[in-house]
DNA sequence: TTTTTCAATAATGTCGACATTATTAAATTA
DNA sequence: TAATTTAATAATGTCGACATTATTGAAAAA
């Protein structure tokens, strides 16, 4: 994306979300204008801009004369997130194999390559590793052809990633989980190529709700 | 809700909001910064902010240094937001029917009741015939329990109801189709409230479903 | 006449100033 | 000392001015 031709508001957006996502910003802090105006090296409407469509985004909070915000997190939340992307996840899938094509196909079997690959390399780097498991699940959920159910299932997954990324800082998965982890979606591809749309969906439902317990303990 | 305590972008907020979904500013229609101050009598700020906020509810697109424009409306999007709607209400009913107490229960039964009463009445304003319709719907999935699918459902039908209106300013409906309406939504409260929730699911997707073929017709 | 160039106009986007409201700290009272 | 009031400080929210960019329309060239 050519951000040049963006807006100053549409910059400061993008910065502030990948700043409270990667927890620059953890959740329930203050979001002072004056402090975010030094940061970036802005006036007041592109910040005032940008934290407005955060709270469009639900991932900051405002009161009337008292300001902005970061979202707090909790494990409520964090369980009816996860809840709403694995149920999510399953419709998309399940419309995708509904729907799908040789295209839809081929784009899993040459995802799921490049994963399988990657998680039996040596030195695992976990960016690139998660650039290639983001990559697979898109492929698998690409047939279902609906703009809004994409864009649902995208916002949630944006919400899920802070909690997430919260944890992933202290904990570097594990050998034994990438491998368990890997046989599912291994599993996954073989059902939805089959076209075995309901235990295709039971397991994606299931494999997505995996790192909730995981997360959980981790939480602050 | 107290409108005295909001702050000015919020107010704007709710009055654009309103505006576009009733049809005051038609889809496609440029939002021109001066009339929208002029209309509301506010300066920049607030209608930027309200604007901003639109933008991530997709009721509004901008481009840069181009201004703002009201989103197009079509058969695709149309489509698209009814089958999601109906998706999503299927999920949130099914997760209704599996958690829902005697207290859910007695909602839907209470909510079904208005509205047939009200749907054999003679004289059916059009106004409070919807609020009872949206409440009952509305009784049937507030057992699932789930705040970020609701939000989801709330935001679907926000957008849909745009289309919606399109086509109730020209068209009353008639009362045979009432009828049969009104028939779908006790077979609905019956299979809910005998816990069978496949069946349930699949009219309720259906019954969301029904207007579409409706309006496509009278899509300009 | 059609196309291109260029100036005039109008709209967007950004900024800093100002008014309003909340917060904090000091001073007064019980 | 604790509680309450009051003054000070600091932050938010709104506005209109200004710089930047797009659009329009007239003039010149093909």
């Amino acid at each position: 994306m050519d951000t040049s031709k963006q807006n100053t508001a549409s910059k400061i957006l993008d910065a502030l979300t990948s700043d409270i996502i990667q927890g620059v910003f953890p959740p329930g802090e203050k979001l002072q204008i004056k402090t975010l105006k030094d940061r970036y090296k802005v006036g007041t409407s592109p910040i005032r801009e940008a934290l407005s469509q955060l709270i469009a985004k639900d991932l900051v909070v405002s009161e009337n004369q008292k300001g902005f915000y970061v979202s707090n997190i909790s494990i409520d939340d964090l369980t009816d997130i996860y809840q709403a992307r694995s149920k999510i996840e399953g419709l998309c899938l399940d419309m995708a194999i509904k729907k799908g094509g040789d295209f839809w196909e081929s784009k899993i079997i040459a995802a799921s390559h490049l994963l399988a690959k990657y998680s039996k390399s040596e030195n695992i780097d976990m960016g690139e590793w998660q650039n290639r498991h983001f990559s697979f699940h898109e492929a698998l959920v690409s047939g279902c052809n609906s703009p809004r159910l994409f864009q649902i299932r995208q916002s949630l997954y944006e919400k899920s990633t802070r909690y997430r990324n919260l944890w992933l800082q202290e904990n570097v998965t594990n050998y034994e989980r990438l491998q368990a982890n890997q046989n599912e979606h291994v599993a996954l591809m073989v059902l939805v190529l089959e076209r075995d749309s309901i235990p295709a969906q039971k397991l994606i439902e299931a494999h997505i709700m995996t790192p909730v317990e995981i997360i959980k303990k981790n939480l602050p």
